[in-house]
DNA sequence: TAACTATTAAATATCGATAAATTAAAATAG
DNA sequence: CTATTTTAATTTATCGATATTTAATAGTTA
Protein backbone atom coordinates (compact mmCIF):
# COMPACT_ATOMS: atom_id res chain seq x y z
CA UNK A 1 0.00 0.00 0.00
CA UNK A 2 1.09 3.73 -0.77
CA UNK A 3 2.09 5.41 2.03
CA UNK A 4 -0.12 8.07 3.47
CA UNK A 5 -0.68 11.35 1.99
CA UNK A 6 0.57 12.91 5.30
CA UNK A 7 4.40 13.29 5.29
CA UNK A 8 5.92 10.59 7.33
CA UNK A 9 9.87 11.13 8.83
CA UNK A 10 12.74 9.78 6.42
CA UNK A 11 15.88 8.64 8.18
CA UNK A 12 17.23 11.25 6.08
CA UNK A 13 15.56 13.59 7.73
CA UNK A 14 17.34 16.21 10.55
CA UNK A 15 16.05 15.89 13.93
CA UNK A 16 13.67 19.04 13.06
CA UNK A 17 11.89 17.73 10.11
CA UNK A 18 10.60 14.67 12.08
CA UNK A 19 9.33 16.76 14.74
CA UNK A 20 8.01 19.00 12.43
CA UNK A 21 5.72 16.25 11.53
CA UNK A 22 4.77 14.84 14.98
CA UNK A 23 4.18 18.66 16.49
CA UNK A 24 2.05 19.41 13.35
CA UNK A 25 0.19 16.29 14.40
CA UNK A 26 -0.43 16.95 17.96
CA UNK A 27 -1.52 20.35 16.86
CA UNK A 28 -4.30 19.32 14.48
CA UNK A 29 -5.57 16.61 16.88
CA UNK A 30 -5.49 19.24 19.56
CA UNK A 31 -3.42 17.11 21.84
CA UNK A 32 -2.12 21.13 22.09
CA UNK A 33 -5.02 23.08 22.63
CA UNK A 34 -5.56 26.62 20.97
CA UNK A 35 -3.50 29.45 22.13
CA UNK A 36 -1.58 26.69 24.50
CA UNK A 37 2.04 27.88 25.16
CA UNK A 38 4.36 25.75 24.17
CA UNK A 39 7.02 25.23 26.70
CA UNK A 40 10.69 24.41 26.08
CA UNK A 41 10.94 21.95 28.69
CA UNK A 42 7.73 20.03 27.40
CA UNK A 43 8.30 19.80 24.12
CA UNK A 44 12.18 18.74 24.90
CA UNK A 45 10.57 16.08 26.99
CA UNK A 46 7.63 14.72 24.60
CA UNK A 47 10.05 14.70 21.69
CA UNK A 48 13.44 13.84 22.98
CA UNK A 49 15.19 16.78 21.19
CA UNK A 50 16.75 19.87 22.19
CA UNK A 51 16.18 23.59 22.11
CA UNK A 52 17.55 24.07 18.57
CA UNK A 53 15.20 21.33 16.32
CA UNK A 54 12.58 22.30 18.33
CA UNK A 55 12.92 26.29 17.64
CA UNK A 56 13.46 25.26 13.89
CA UNK A 57 10.42 23.32 13.66
CA UNK A 58 8.20 25.60 15.33
CA UNK A 59 9.66 28.59 12.79
CA UNK A 60 8.31 26.70 10.18
CA UNK A 61 4.92 26.08 11.73
CA UNK A 62 4.86 30.04 12.25
CA UNK A 63 4.86 30.39 8.61
CA UNK A 64 2.03 27.72 8.42
CA UNK A 65 0.61 30.22 11.11
CA UNK A 66 -0.17 26.83 13.20
CA UNK A 67 2.11 28.85 16.22
CA UNK A 68 2.33 32.65 16.91
CA UNK A 69 5.41 33.65 18.42
CA UNK A 70 6.34 36.41 20.51
CA UNK A 71 9.27 38.09 21.36
CA UNK A 72 11.21 36.83 24.83
CA UNK A 73 7.95 34.95 25.33
CA UNK A 74 7.90 31.78 23.52
CA UNK A 75 5.53 29.91 21.03
CA UNK A 76 1.80 29.42 20.93
CA UNK A 77 -0.40 27.02 19.85
CA UNK A 78 -2.29 29.37 16.84
CA UNK A 79 -5.49 30.37 18.93
CA UNK A 80 -8.87 29.63 16.80
CA UNK A 81 -11.22 31.91 16.23
CA UNK A 82 -15.03 31.90 14.85
CA UNK A 83 -14.12 34.36 12.29
CA UNK A 84 -10.80 32.42 11.02
CA UNK A 85 -13.21 29.61 11.03
CA UNK A 86 -14.90 30.74 8.76
CA UNK A 87 -12.74 32.57 6.17
CA UNK A 88 -10.24 29.46 6.39
CA UNK A 89 -13.17 27.24 5.02
CA UNK A 90 -14.46 29.77 2.42
CA UNK A 91 -10.82 30.53 0.91
CA UNK A 92 -10.86 26.55 0.80
CA UNK A 93 -13.96 26.32 -1.03
CA UNK A 94 -12.58 28.51 -3.39
CA UNK A 95 -9.24 27.15 -4.21
CA UNK A 96 -11.04 23.94 -4.28
CA UNK A 97 -13.07 25.05 -6.81
CA UNK A 98 -10.55 26.85 -8.67
CA UNK A 99 -8.54 23.15 -8.58
CA UNK A 100 -11.74 21.57 -10.35
CA UNK A 101 -12.20 24.37 -12.92
CA UNK A 102 -8.68 23.49 -13.97
CA UNK A 103 -8.91 20.43 -13.90
CA UNK A 104 -12.19 20.10 -16.37
CA UNK A 105 -9.81 21.78 -18.70
CA UNK A 106 -6.89 20.24 -18.54
CA UNK A 107 -7.30 16.74 -16.63
CA UNK A 108 -6.89 13.80 -18.87
CA UNK A 109 -8.03 9.90 -19.04
CA UNK A 110 -5.46 9.29 -16.30
CA UNK A 111 -6.87 11.67 -14.32
CA UNK A 112 -10.30 10.37 -14.52
CA UNK A 113 -9.02 6.91 -14.15
CA UNK A 114 -7.27 8.22 -10.86
CA UNK A 115 -10.75 9.65 -9.43
CA UNK A 116 -12.50 6.41 -9.73
CA UNK A 117 -9.95 4.57 -8.28
CA UNK A 118 -9.97 6.59 -5.47
CA UNK A 119 -14.16 6.68 -5.55
CA UNK A 120 -13.91 3.18 -5.54
CA UNK A 121 -11.27 3.13 -2.31
CA UNK A 122 -13.46 5.64 -0.68
CA UNK A 123 -17.29 3.64 -1.15
CA UNK A 124 -15.14 1.13 -0.02
CA UNK A 125 -15.19 1.91 3.62
CA UNK A 126 -18.27 3.75 3.50
CA UNK A 127 -19.65 2.01 6.01
CA UNK A 128 -16.97 2.05 8.38
CA UNK A 129 -17.49 5.64 8.70
CA UNK A 130 -18.30 5.70 12.61
CA UNK A 131 -15.58 2.56 13.26
CA UNK A 132 -12.70 4.27 12.21
CA UNK A 133 -13.31 7.84 11.22
CA UNK A 134 -9.63 8.80 10.59
CA UNK A 135 -9.15 6.54 8.21
CA UNK A 136 -12.38 7.29 6.26
CA UNK A 137 -11.23 11.44 6.43
CA UNK A 138 -8.06 9.99 4.35
CA UNK A 139 -10.15 7.88 1.76
CA UNK A 140 -12.22 10.73 1.19
CA UNK A 141 -9.63 13.56 1.06
CA UNK A 142 -7.87 11.16 -0.81
CA UNK A 143 -10.29 11.16 -3.48
CA UNK A 144 -10.42 14.95 -3.25
CA UNK A 145 -7.16 15.11 -4.12
CA UNK A 146 -7.30 12.95 -7.24
CA UNK A 147 -9.54 15.32 -8.68
CA UNK A 148 -7.89 18.44 -7.97
CA UNK A 149 -4.14 16.72 -9.04
CA UNK A 150 -5.93 17.45 -12.30
CA UNK A 151 -5.75 21.04 -12.33
CA UNK A 152 -1.63 20.24 -12.73
CA UNK A 153 -0.46 23.00 -10.28
CA UNK A 154 2.32 22.42 -8.02
CA UNK A 155 1.58 25.87 -6.66
CA UNK A 156 -1.86 25.76 -6.57
CA UNK A 157 -1.72 22.38 -4.59
CA UNK A 158 0.89 23.69 -2.27
CA UNK A 159 -2.12 26.54 -1.16
CA UNK A 160 -4.67 23.77 -1.08
CA UNK A 161 -3.05 21.14 1.10
CA UNK A 162 -1.95 24.35 3.91
CA UNK A 163 -5.43 25.51 3.94
CA UNK A 164 -6.99 21.50 4.07
CA UNK A 165 -4.38 21.61 6.98
CA UNK A 166 -5.81 24.58 8.78
CA UNK A 167 -9.39 23.20 8.16
CA UNK A 168 -8.71 19.82 9.02
CA UNK A 169 -7.43 21.48 12.29
CA UNK A 170 -11.20 22.85 13.53
CA UNK A 171 -12.65 20.51 12.19
CA UNK A 172 -10.40 17.70 14.78
CA UNK A 173 -11.29 20.06 17.76
CA UNK A 174 -14.71 20.48 17.25
CA UNK A 175 -15.06 16.38 16.73
CA UNK A 176 -13.30 15.96 19.82
CA UNK A 177 -15.72 17.86 21.91
CA UNK A 178 -19.08 16.03 19.54
CA UNK A 179 -17.69 12.37 19.49
CA UNK A 180 -21.26 11.23 18.71
CA UNK A 181 -22.48 12.80 15.05
CA UNK A 182 -19.55 12.70 12.52
CA UNK A 183 -22.84 12.53 10.08
CA UNK A 184 -23.44 15.78 9.93
CA UNK A 185 -20.01 15.85 8.43
CA UNK A 186 -20.36 13.07 5.85
CA UNK A 187 -24.32 13.15 5.40
CA UNK A 188 -23.00 14.85 1.77
CA UNK A 189 -21.77 11.15 0.57
CA UNK A 190 -24.10 11.51 -2.04
CA UNK A 191 -22.50 14.57 -3.28
CA UNK A 192 -19.83 12.59 -4.49
CA UNK A 193 -21.27 10.86 -6.83
CA UNK A 194 -23.12 13.91 -8.74
CA UNK A 195 -19.47 15.53 -8.78
CA UNK A 196 -18.05 12.90 -10.05
CA UNK A 197 -20.99 12.92 -12.82
CA UNK A 198 -20.25 16.56 -13.72
CA UNK A 199 -16.66 15.75 -13.83
CA UNK A 200 -16.50 12.90 -16.28
CA UNK A 201 -18.99 15.26 -18.23
CA UNK A 202 -17.04 18.03 -18.61
CA UNK A 203 -19.56 20.40 -16.53
CA UNK A 204 -17.01 22.29 -14.52
CA UNK A 205 -19.32 25.35 -13.69
CA UNK A 206 -22.18 22.75 -12.15
CA UNK A 207 -18.70 20.98 -10.73
CA UNK A 208 -17.52 24.28 -9.09
CA UNK A 209 -20.96 25.20 -7.69
CA UNK A 210 -21.06 21.24 -5.91
CA UNK A 211 -17.73 21.46 -4.55
CA UNK A 212 -18.24 25.15 -2.86
CA UNK A 213 -21.35 23.56 -1.71
CA UNK A 214 -19.69 20.49 -0.04
CA UNK A 215 -16.86 22.22 1.32
CA UNK A 216 -18.86 24.80 2.87
CA UNK A 217 -21.47 22.86 4.64
CA UNK A 218 -19.04 21.21 7.63
CA UNK A 219 -18.23 25.56 8.67
CA UNK A 220 -21.98 25.82 8.82
CA UNK A 221 -22.08 23.38 10.68
CA UNK A 222 -19.08 24.53 13.24
CA UNK A 223 -20.60 27.81 13.01
CA UNK A 224 -23.80 26.87 14.53
CA UNK A 225 -22.18 24.84 17.33
CA UNK A 226 -21.84 26.78 20.83
CA UNK A 227 -18.63 27.76 22.34
CA UNK A 228 -16.27 27.39 19.50
CA UNK A 229 -14.07 30.03 21.53
CA UNK A 230 -14.12 27.73 24.29
CA UNK A 231 -12.12 25.27 22.84
CA UNK A 232 -8.91 27.48 23.23
CA UNK A 233 -9.27 26.14 26.61
CA UNK B 1 3.76 58.75 5.20
CA UNK B 2 2.21 54.95 6.11
CA UNK B 3 5.29 52.48 6.44
CA UNK B 4 5.94 50.15 3.12
CA UNK B 5 3.80 46.85 3.26
CA UNK B 6 7.41 44.74 3.33
CA UNK B 7 7.40 43.79 6.58
CA UNK B 8 10.38 45.86 8.09
CA UNK B 9 12.57 44.97 11.29
CA UNK B 10 11.00 46.12 14.38
CA UNK B 11 13.13 46.31 17.72
CA UNK B 12 10.56 44.12 19.28
CA UNK B 13 11.42 41.29 16.80
CA UNK B 14 14.33 38.69 17.80
CA UNK B 15 16.83 38.25 15.59
CA UNK B 16 15.62 35.70 13.48
CA UNK B 17 12.79 37.38 12.69
CA UNK B 18 14.95 40.29 11.57
CA UNK B 19 16.92 38.39 9.81
CA UNK B 20 14.33 36.48 7.76
CA UNK B 21 13.39 40.19 6.51
CA UNK B 22 17.16 40.39 5.42
CA UNK B 23 17.81 37.23 3.97
CA UNK B 24 14.59 37.60 1.61
CA UNK B 25 15.18 40.32 0.27
CA UNK B 26 18.97 38.84 -0.50
CA UNK B 27 17.02 35.95 -2.17
CA UNK B 28 14.37 37.73 -4.35
CA UNK B 29 16.77 40.75 -5.42
CA UNK B 30 18.85 37.97 -6.45
CA UNK B 31 21.71 38.44 -4.41
CA UNK B 32 21.83 35.10 -3.28
CA UNK B 33 21.40 33.37 -6.49
CA UNK B 34 19.36 30.52 -7.41
CA UNK B 35 20.47 27.13 -6.68
CA UNK B 36 23.76 29.31 -4.35
CA UNK B 37 24.64 27.35 -1.04
CA UNK B 38 23.81 29.07 2.11
CA UNK B 39 27.07 28.66 4.10
CA UNK B 40 26.44 29.56 7.19
CA UNK B 41 29.82 31.55 7.67
CA UNK B 42 29.24 33.68 4.99
CA UNK B 43 25.57 34.20 6.69
CA UNK B 44 27.12 34.92 9.68
CA UNK B 45 29.19 37.69 8.86
CA UNK B 46 26.82 38.75 6.49
CA UNK B 47 24.03 39.39 9.53
CA UNK B 48 25.93 39.10 12.36
CA UNK B 49 24.23 36.86 13.82
CA UNK B 50 24.91 33.07 15.32
CA UNK B 51 23.68 29.89 13.41
CA UNK B 52 20.84 29.57 15.37
CA UNK B 53 19.10 32.08 14.50
CA UNK B 54 20.21 31.71 11.20
CA UNK B 55 18.54 28.16 10.93
CA UNK B 56 15.56 29.53 12.19
CA UNK B 57 15.23 31.93 9.50
CA UNK B 58 16.27 29.91 6.88
CA UNK B 59 13.26 27.13 8.61
CA UNK B 60 10.91 29.99 8.02
CA UNK B 61 11.90 30.34 4.46
CA UNK B 62 11.82 26.58 3.60
CA UNK B 63 8.38 26.66 4.12
CA UNK B 64 7.88 30.21 1.97
CA UNK B 65 9.99 27.35 -0.88
CA UNK B 66 12.86 30.08 -1.16
CA UNK B 67 15.24 27.96 0.23
CA UNK B 68 15.55 24.52 0.05
CA UNK B 69 17.49 21.97 2.44
CA UNK B 70 19.23 18.50 2.13
CA UNK B 71 20.47 16.43 5.40
CA UNK B 72 23.44 17.22 6.26
CA UNK B 73 24.33 19.19 3.09
CA UNK B 74 22.77 22.42 4.44
CA UNK B 75 21.04 24.76 2.53
CA UNK B 76 20.20 26.08 -0.69
CA UNK B 77 18.49 29.32 -2.44
CA UNK B 78 15.28 27.83 -4.26
CA UNK B 79 16.48 27.11 -7.68
CA UNK B 80 14.63 28.80 -10.48
CA UNK B 81 13.10 26.77 -13.97
CA UNK B 82 10.85 28.10 -16.54
CA UNK B 83 7.94 25.69 -15.21
CA UNK B 84 7.71 26.96 -11.63
CA UNK B 85 7.82 30.44 -13.34
CA UNK B 86 4.95 30.08 -15.62
CA UNK B 87 2.94 27.64 -12.79
CA UNK B 88 3.44 30.36 -10.02
CA UNK B 89 2.78 33.14 -12.56
CA UNK B 90 -0.67 31.83 -13.90
CA UNK B 91 -1.49 30.41 -10.25
CA UNK B 92 -1.13 34.03 -9.27
CA UNK B 93 -3.07 35.59 -11.90
CA UNK B 94 -6.21 33.11 -10.46
CA UNK B 95 -5.52 34.00 -7.22
CA UNK B 96 -5.81 37.72 -8.16
CA UNK B 97 -8.86 37.06 -10.39
CA UNK B 98 -10.45 35.26 -7.44
CA UNK B 99 -9.24 38.45 -4.61
CA UNK B 100 -10.97 40.56 -7.37
CA UNK B 101 -14.07 38.71 -7.94
CA UNK B 102 -15.35 38.53 -4.50
CA UNK B 103 -14.04 42.27 -3.87
CA UNK B 104 -16.57 43.52 -6.53
CA UNK B 105 -19.10 41.19 -4.58
CA UNK B 106 -18.21 42.56 -0.93
CA UNK B 107 -16.35 45.69 -1.40
CA UNK B 108 -17.57 48.79 0.01
CA UNK B 109 -17.24 52.79 -0.47
CA UNK B 110 -13.73 52.77 1.14
CA UNK B 111 -12.49 50.32 -0.35
CA UNK B 112 -13.30 51.97 -3.87
CA UNK B 113 -12.04 55.45 -2.07
CA UNK B 114 -8.67 53.16 -1.27
CA UNK B 115 -8.42 52.22 -4.98
CA UNK B 116 -8.75 55.96 -6.21
CA UNK B 117 -6.11 57.16 -3.50
CA UNK B 118 -4.02 54.30 -5.04
CA UNK B 119 -3.75 54.59 -8.31
CA UNK B 120 -3.61 58.64 -8.01
CA UNK B 121 -0.03 58.07 -6.06
CA UNK B 122 1.02 55.51 -9.06
CA UNK B 123 -0.16 57.51 -11.76
CA UNK B 124 2.05 60.57 -9.88
CA UNK B 125 4.87 58.12 -9.90
CA UNK B 126 4.49 57.74 -13.97
CA UNK B 127 7.18 59.27 -15.62
CA UNK B 128 9.81 58.62 -12.89
CA UNK B 129 9.71 54.55 -13.91
CA UNK B 130 13.01 54.65 -15.69
CA UNK B 131 14.33 56.95 -12.53
CA UNK B 132 13.42 54.74 -9.94
CA UNK B 133 12.08 51.09 -10.89
CA UNK B 134 11.60 50.19 -6.98
CA UNK B 135 9.83 52.40 -6.27
CA UNK B 136 7.14 52.47 -8.74
CA UNK B 137 6.82 49.01 -8.46
CA UNK B 138 5.91 49.47 -4.87
CA UNK B 139 3.48 51.75 -6.20
CA UNK B 140 1.66 49.56 -8.50
CA UNK B 141 1.82 47.09 -5.90
CA UNK B 142 -0.08 49.29 -3.53
CA UNK B 143 -2.49 49.53 -5.84
CA UNK B 144 -2.91 46.13 -6.66
CA UNK B 145 -3.18 45.56 -2.83
CA UNK B 146 -5.97 47.92 -2.19
CA UNK B 147 -7.87 46.27 -4.87
CA UNK B 148 -7.48 42.86 -3.48
CA UNK B 149 -8.28 43.98 0.01
CA UNK B 150 -12.03 44.34 -0.67
CA UNK B 151 -12.08 40.26 -0.86
CA UNK B 152 -11.77 41.14 2.84
CA UNK B 153 -10.17 37.67 3.59
CA UNK B 154 -6.98 37.80 5.40
CA UNK B 155 -6.26 33.34 4.30
CA UNK B 156 -6.77 34.32 0.38
CA UNK B 157 -4.62 37.91 1.22
CA UNK B 158 -2.00 35.48 2.61
CA UNK B 159 -1.68 33.17 0.08
CA UNK B 160 -2.08 36.28 -2.83
CA UNK B 161 1.52 37.81 -1.01
CA UNK B 162 3.14 34.74 -0.83
CA UNK B 163 2.26 34.23 -4.85
CA UNK B 164 3.54 37.94 -5.14
CA UNK B 165 6.71 37.48 -3.34
CA UNK B 166 7.78 34.75 -5.30
CA UNK B 167 7.03 35.84 -9.05
CA UNK B 168 8.51 39.15 -8.11
CA UNK B 169 11.65 37.05 -7.79
CA UNK B 170 11.30 36.26 -11.43
CA UNK B 171 11.20 39.67 -11.84
CA UNK B 172 13.91 40.84 -9.88
CA UNK B 173 16.24 38.16 -11.86
CA UNK B 174 14.87 39.07 -15.23
CA UNK B 175 15.52 42.88 -14.32
CA UNK B 176 19.23 42.13 -13.43
CA UNK B 177 20.18 40.18 -17.21
CA UNK B 178 17.54 43.37 -18.94
CA UNK B 179 18.26 46.36 -17.21
CA UNK B 180 17.31 48.26 -20.12
CA UNK B 181 13.37 47.81 -20.90
CA UNK B 182 11.83 47.21 -17.71
CA UNK B 183 9.20 49.03 -20.50
CA UNK B 184 8.21 45.44 -21.39
CA UNK B 185 6.76 44.75 -17.77
CA UNK B 186 5.47 48.32 -17.52
CA UNK B 187 3.45 48.66 -21.59
CA UNK B 188 0.62 47.55 -19.15
CA UNK B 189 -0.31 51.10 -17.82
CA UNK B 190 -2.88 51.92 -19.85
CA UNK B 191 -4.87 48.72 -18.15
CA UNK B 192 -5.20 50.48 -15.32
CA UNK B 193 -7.74 52.89 -15.58
CA UNK B 194 -9.82 49.84 -17.77
CA UNK B 195 -9.50 47.78 -14.91
CA UNK B 196 -10.73 51.02 -12.40
CA UNK B 197 -13.47 50.85 -14.44
CA UNK B 198 -14.60 47.75 -14.23
CA UNK B 199 -14.32 47.61 -11.01
CA UNK B 200 -16.47 50.88 -10.12
CA UNK B 201 -19.02 49.83 -11.84
CA UNK B 202 -19.13 46.41 -10.61
CA UNK B 203 -18.48 44.28 -13.52
CA UNK B 204 -16.63 41.82 -11.81
CA UNK B 205 -16.33 39.18 -14.94
CA UNK B 206 -14.54 42.05 -17.24
CA UNK B 207 -12.22 42.62 -14.00
CA UNK B 208 -11.26 39.48 -13.71
CA UNK B 209 -10.33 38.56 -17.41
CA UNK B 210 -8.51 42.30 -17.43
CA UNK B 211 -6.37 41.16 -14.12
CA UNK B 212 -5.25 37.99 -15.48
CA UNK B 213 -3.81 39.34 -19.14
CA UNK B 214 -2.40 41.93 -16.86
CA UNK B 215 -0.67 39.71 -14.51
CA UNK B 216 -0.33 37.07 -17.37
CA UNK B 217 1.76 39.73 -19.92
CA UNK B 218 5.18 39.83 -17.73
CA UNK B 219 5.30 35.75 -17.45
CA UNK B 220 4.74 35.39 -21.12
CA UNK B 221 7.86 38.17 -21.65
CA UNK B 222 9.82 36.09 -19.23
CA UNK B 223 9.04 32.62 -21.04
CA UNK B 224 10.56 34.26 -24.56
CA UNK B 225 14.02 35.45 -22.80
CA UNK B 226 16.48 32.92 -23.98
CA UNK B 227 18.50 31.08 -20.82
CA UNK B 228 16.16 31.58 -17.66
CA UNK B 229 17.70 28.66 -16.88
CA UNK B 230 21.27 30.26 -16.52
CA UNK B 231 19.95 33.12 -14.21
CA UNK B 232 20.96 30.06 -12.05
CA UNK B 233 24.43 30.72 -12.12
C1' DT C 1 -6.86 45.41 51.55
C1' DA C 2 -5.12 47.40 47.44
C1' DA C 3 -1.36 49.09 44.89
C1' DC C 4 3.32 49.33 44.26
C1' DT C 5 8.12 47.69 44.71
C1' DA C 6 11.74 44.41 45.45
C1' DT C 7 13.17 39.88 45.09
C1' DT C 8 13.23 35.40 43.41
C1' DA C 9 12.27 31.93 40.09
C1' DA C 10 11.41 30.40 35.47
C1' DA C 11 11.82 30.62 30.63
C1' DT C 12 13.64 32.40 26.34
C1' DA C 13 17.05 33.60 22.84
C1' DT C 14 21.50 33.17 21.56
C1' DC C 15 26.28 31.76 21.51
C1' DG C 16 30.25 28.73 21.52
C1' DA C 17 31.72 24.03 21.51
C1' DT C 18 31.46 19.36 19.74
C1' DA C 19 30.39 15.25 17.26
C1' DA C 20 28.99 13.51 12.87
C1' DA C 21 28.95 13.92 8.13
C1' DT C 22 30.44 15.69 3.74
C1' DT C 23 33.64 17.46 0.58
C1' DA C 24 38.29 18.25 -1.02
C1' DA C 25 42.93 16.86 -1.37
C1' DA C 26 46.63 13.73 -1.20
C1' DA C 27 48.40 9.22 -1.58
C1' DT C 28 48.48 4.75 -3.46
C1' DA C 29 47.70 1.00 -6.60
C1' DG C 30 46.75 -0.92 -11.04
C1' DC D 1 47.72 8.32 -16.29
C1' DT D 2 43.33 6.99 -14.36
C1' DA D 3 40.86 5.10 -10.70
C1' DT D 4 40.46 4.02 -5.99
C1' DT D 5 41.53 4.56 -1.23
C1' DT D 6 43.26 7.45 2.72
C1' DT D 7 43.70 11.42 4.94
C1' DA D 8 42.72 16.12 5.98
C1' DA D 9 39.78 20.14 6.02
C1' DT D 10 35.10 22.03 5.86
C1' DT D 11 30.66 22.20 7.13
C1' DT D 12 26.53 20.89 9.28
C1' DA D 13 23.41 19.66 13.13
C1' DT D 14 22.86 19.54 17.76
C1' DC D 15 23.72 20.14 22.64
C1' DG D 16 24.82 22.49 26.90
C1' DA D 17 25.79 26.83 29.03
C1' DT D 18 24.80 31.73 29.74
C1' DA D 19 22.96 36.32 29.60
C1' DT D 20 18.64 38.57 29.35
C1' DT D 21 13.91 38.97 29.78
C1' DT D 22 9.55 37.85 31.65
C1' DA D 23 6.58 35.98 35.20
C1' DA D 24 5.71 34.89 40.05
C1' DT D 25 6.21 35.80 44.87
C1' DA D 26 7.01 38.21 48.94
C1' DG D 27 7.36 42.43 51.14
C1' DT D 28 6.22 47.31 51.99
C1' DT D 29 3.59 51.38 52.38
C1' DA D 30 -0.56 53.91 52.54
Amino acid sequence: MRKSRIAVPDSSDNSALKVVGELKQDILTGYFQPGEKLKMTRLKARYQVGVSPLREALSQLLIEQLVVVENQRGFKVHPVSREEMLDIYATRAEIEALCIGLAVEKGDDEWEAGILAAAHTMHKFGDMVDKDPQEWERRHQAFHTAIAQGCNSPTLLQVRRSLYEKASRYRNLWLKKNMANSAVFDANQKEHQLLIDALLAGNGDTARELIRQHLLSPSRALEQTPGLEELAG
